[in-house]
DNA sequence: CTGAAAGCGCTTACAG
DNA sequence: CTGAAAGCGCTTACAG
């Protein structure tokens, strides 16, 4: 149906207000080097309004040789409603630029699927994902524009330092580091432990011990029973995120461990649930403002084939409840 | 820096391969009303390679006149992983149909804001939007493209009936329905709250008393305690979702009330973290599978204008907990 | 101040 | 089997 009837093309709106196409493009897009007539300019206006008249952006495309879209390349597991939230701000800044912000969700490298850069044309990308893997950073570049990472290696780091640092400042001086057991965010755990090293070593206290705890139930309490054959209470507990957290707590409210007497436990995300675990969970969270900002000047830059300005580590802070 | 150097054309490819533009589409295209040689075929193929040729989606688009872009538009509330799950089964779906789907997350109805459709002409807009209220209607329409929604009327229902069932089932004779306190989610609320109704009718129980349970955990706590002083348990409390539920577990771990002796919960969606919450929650999960075939059925139709085939509500089951 | 014309890169009848 | 040409809808020098 949307098919069969034709377009409303410029051509229609010239035709319909009495003037030539250029004055039609001229009038929409205010084009300052013109001085159309007041009355010829709400004419157009009219006359496009009436006729439902939007501009075909691939002409508009085409013609220009770039879009004005951005599009956010991210994973599934990383889709939560804080990262819409910041990935929201972001789109509301571009709009005032007269950029839209998209997503793309899901790297997909298997033959027979068809790459989005065949039905898309983004300015720039904004890369969410691994791009240390190679497939990922191959699919990324098929997209032939300029590619901007959202999180520095330092950023992802300052998460475990910040995480020991606070339990330190509570007198643990035995850090464990809960890693998920998820494949897809090795990439991340490995460097938020990175970060939880050299907090210990900056603390001097021993080097941590990694262990995994699985999103399930039982798997968990098995990892935290595990964990407790090891070492002796009491101990803090850095988590890769608040959905590891979670499974500490159930795994410690199971086997009637005391939190935080016994197990402190620290999250990172603040994720809206983080207030209602039994106990409450004290986690890590994020300041966007300011680095939403950069990234907004310099995903801007990068469209216009400028330089990239450098990027600013994460302003973190710790929110404090009762696990830790 | 991309937009100095000049884009790869067919043209480029014609004349390094010695063919034309023609030929040169046709063996992209795999035209099978063309029988080239093997030979030139191949070396067409060859050449596009070396150069790194991708055909200008803009340029493809305005010729044939539609994109192969299928949208799906969303409130950043209902962005989460399983969201981003079934959504990646579209998506792989639609891929091996050539098509890409792709997220706008946010509904900008302020002016200032650049509409997305002045950047981008999906083919189909997908909606998980509350089409009900006329800013976000509006803002559907002005892409000018088929809409389909992505939940019936009867599917949301459904959620609370089977809630009900399942409580009635247990042996409870007094239902509750915990709303939240989000006024943008509260047309899915609504919907859910008379699934509620017509389950407490079809079960022949009084009418559920409806209480909003924030999603802080003082608020949480109070609510509780306000719906302890006007019913005396034993209940059960329908949730609008797993985080409402959670708040309601955490307001009862304060409030020393037995869960789920003297307050059954149950709520909906079975997020990860539904197994982990003290004590684990019976809730209710989705089966996508079929839906999700019929919804690409009705994407791949829509795009050719031809007429969509009715919706299925989604099938869904009791993920039976501890919780209720 | 306004209009005729060129050209962005592609696909596809059409003519050979 | 291959190529020259038209045309999708837009914007923008250019000429008046």
């Amino acid at each position: 149906m949307e098919r069969e009837q034709r377009r409303v093309t410029s051509e229609d709106v010239a035709r319909a207000s009495g003037v030539s196409r250029a004055t039609v493009s001229y009038v929409l897009n205010n084009d300052p080097r013109q001085s159309i007539p007041l009355e010829t300019r709400e004419r157009v206006l009219k006359v496009a309004r009436e006729l439902g008249y939007r501009p075909f952006t691939p002409a508009r495309i085409l013609r220009a040789g770039y879009s004005r879209i951005v599009l956010v390349v991210l994973q599934f597991e990383m889709v939560d409603p804080a990262m819409a939230r910041s990935l929201k701000e972001l789109e509301a800044a571009l709009a005032g630029k007269g950029f839209s912000l998209i997503w793309y969700v899901g790297v997909h490298t298997a033959s027979g699927h068809i790459h989005p850069s065949a039905n898309l044309t983004p300015a720039v990308i904004v890369s969410l994902v691994d791009e240390t893997d190679a497939d990922i950073s191959e699919f990324l570049r098929q997209f032939n524009v300029p590619i901007l990472s959202m999180n520095s290696e330092t950023s992802r780091q300052a998460v475990g330092k910040a995480q020991v640092s606070y339990l330190a400042g509570r007198g643990q001086r035995r850090i464990i580091f809960a890693a998920p057991e998820r494949r897809d965010v090795q990439w991340l755990a490995q460097a938020r432990l990175d970060g939880v090293r050299q907090g210990c070593v900056e603390h001097a206290l021993e080097p941590p011990t990694v262990q995994v705890v699985p999103a399930f139930r039982i798997g968990a309490r098995e990892a935290i029973m595990h964990l407790l054959a090891q070492q002796s209470p009491p101990f803090g507990v850095c988590c890769y995120n608040d959905e590891v957290a979670f499974a500490v707590l159930a795994a410690c409210s199971d086997a009637s461990t005391q939190v935080p007497e016994q197990i402190a436990v620290i999250g990172c995300d603040d994720i809206p649930l983080a207030q209602l675990s039994i106990p409450s969970l004290t986690t890590i969270t994020f300041d966007d403002s300011h680095w939403l900002a950069t990234l907004t000047e310099n995903i801007l830059a990068a469209s216009r084939g400028e330089p990239i300005r450098e990027e600013l580590p994460k302003p973190l802070s710790i929110v404090v409840r009762t696990s830790a």
